[in-house]
DNA sequence: AATGCTACGGCAGTTACCTCA
DNA sequence: GGTGAGGTAACTGCCGTAGCA
């Protein structure tokens, strides 16, 4: 099992996430992250005999949040077992609209402007003819929202909230697995406003709570990835403690084995005892060579492999008499 | 080119109402 | 029928951006 953590700049180079050194497994099972977004990107991966997520995962999640949320449960499923990647980054950037054709006094479909009859659509001159909503879009949709107004006025002069019926919410559910912003190019919010019979103003806002609860509900699912590698890193950390004793019972039994440095520990892949190095060292020198300056573990500040030392992968496998010999002599 | 103003849209936080157990 | 919790429509304030004078 491997941990990687990293953190900087995602605009640079992928190659520079990869939760590896160039010794390890890791970098041959993949990609730990790599995000395309310009900010600070945070990831955490956790896996056995490292299998991380991959790029396409990432994208996904940031392209489409809701269906990462619908697809959730089976992600946790899988992350039972083995590998666990839990990204922390930010949530898909929402493009920003620009220029958009409707411009109003004051805050838009402002409710109370609108109730006090203060509220005057005004096209901004000077657009391209397909930006500017025309004349005659601006009074159907606030003729038809009027509708709804009138149907509702009485409810927001006595304090009355309307509830959404099933078809319009799922009609604006439809749009929201489509974008999860208004296209204000197409007009999106007048449109939905017209076919659903709502205000704009009420298309606005669900929108704006739809993509409020979307956050809450994968800040929720990340708070669980969070406490479950909480969790493994903790019974982790329990087994290496563990282990570590086992070591120190080995080395007063053997001085001689723990005089070495802790790099040229290897282990029985069969037995998992730990056997002495020293042969390592003395008789293949070509196949151990010693750490250099510009190692690896230099060459990738960023990241940080956990745990440091874990010989139960060690490269250099020998058959099970030889580590028996090692550790008997 | 720099600056201030205005409009707009998004978000966080909050409130108020509705539904349901 | 009263009540508390949860869901959600709606509001408020702030901020960033873009267009314009």
């Amino acid at each position: 099992m491997e941990l990687g953590l990293s953190l900087g700049d995602s605009s640079k180079d992928s190659k520079e996430f990869k939760f590896s050194t160039k010794n390890s497994n890791s970098e041959h099972h993949g990609t730990a992250m790599t995000n395309k977004q310009d900010g600070l990107v945070f990831c955490m991966a956790l896996g056995l005999n490292s299998t991380f997520g991959n790029q396409e995962s990432l994208e996904n999640y940031n392209q489409d949040d809701d269906q990462t949320l619908q697809g959730s449960d089976d992600h946790q499923e899988k992350s039972m077992g083995t590998p666990v990647q839990l990204d922390l980054l930010p949530l898909a950037p929402v493009p920003r609209h620009t220029g958009s054709p409707l411009r109003v006094s004051g805050r838009s479909e402002n409710s109370s402007l609108r109730q006090l009859g203060l509220l005057q659509p005004v096209v901004a001159s000077g657009s391209a003819e397909e930006e500017v909503l025309s004349a005659n879009d601006v009074m159907e949709a606030e003729r038809t929202s009027s509708r709804a107004s009138d149907e509702d006025e009485n409810s927001h002069k006595s304090g009355k909230k309307l509830r959404l019926s099933k078809e319009q919410s799922a009609y604006l559910e439809e749009n929201f697995k489509e974008h999860s912003t208004l296209n204000p190019k197409q007009k999106q919010k007048l449109a939905l406003a017209k076919q659903l019979n709502l205000r704009p103003r009420q298309v606005e806002v669900w929108f704006q709570n739809r993509r409020a609860r979307t956050k809450l509900k994968q800040t929720e699912v990340d708070c669980e990835y969070l406490k479950r590698i909480c969790d493994s890193l903790t019974e982790e950390n329990r087994r290496l403690h563990k282990e570590l004793q086992e070591l120190r019972a080995l080395n007063s039994s053997n001085p001689f084995c723990m005089q070495l440095p802790a790099t040229t520990l290897t282990m029985c892949p069969s037995c998992e005892r730990v056997a002495a190095a020293a042969t390592t060292l003395t008789t293949t020198p070509a196949t151990n060579p010693p750490i250099s300056k510009t190692s690896t573990i230099e060459s990738t500040p960023k990241v940080i492999p956990f745990p440091l030392f874990r010989p139960r992968f060690y490269p250099f496998f020998r058959s099970p008499s030889h580590y028996h010999q090692s550790a008997s002599s």
